[in-house]
DNA sequence: GTTCAATATGTCGAATCTGATATAAAGTCA
DNA sequence: TGACTTTATATCAGATTCGACATATTGAAC
């Protein structure tokens, strides 16, 4: 299994594998994910509760659709910067985001 | 001047070349510069109160000594990704993260 | 001032992330 | 069911960020 998807799996709070492998993120890197999580859920939540589409969003971002599907995924490919400059582009305080990765 | 420099200034406070300048800076560019300042303050804090050396805390977090000084002065090189992985693996807990981006 | 340790800056190849495009899959409604 | 909208996934070329290295600058002790 790729790395990539071992990580978004278990980050999900699947062990795969095995409980060692599940173990072997470091709370570090745990806590990372989930803190990318949270910041894709943020993000999911702001555009559904502004009633938008992801097309929508994209063009208010100034990307493209299935950037955004990727960015509400938690995405490997996506950065915590990405998610963060995203939030704040919706206006989104920085006392929230605080919230959201506590 | 190169964009960079000008960001970099900019967000310690310094209005380059006019108002206007500094103004064309969005709000939401604004905060995230500003987080990633503080996040930069922030791991420079915790090694000095560590009482380690640029070098050996880039062996701790498993890169350069020039990475570490670009990651506290806040260079434009440096994601606010790399910054908030290094503050956990230095055991920062999420809630002091948390009061460090508001 | 000289020496030595610590920090800062410039550069670079490799790795990662980006927006974009294409297309598949899932959801909605008649 | 089929037509249509929305979301998810795969891929890629260009841009950005990475660790590393070399070297410059700063700082501290003598």
């Amino acid at each position: 299994m790729k790395p990539d998807k071992k990580k978004r799996l278990e980050a999900k709070g699947w062990a795969v594998g095995s409980a060692d492998e599940f173990l072997n993120l470091s709370k570090a890197e745990f806590d990372f994910i989930e803190m990318k999580l949270a910041l894709s859920k943020a993000l999911s939540e702001q555009r559904r509760h502004s009633r938008m589409t992801q097309a929508e969003l994209a063009k208010r971002l100034k990307t493209s659709q299935s950037r955004v599907a990727k960015m509400e995924k938690g995405d490997p490919s996506v950065t915590v910067d990405l998610l963060i400059r995203s939030l704040l582009t919706l206006d989104v305080p920085k006392k929230q985001l605080a919230e959201i990765i506590s």
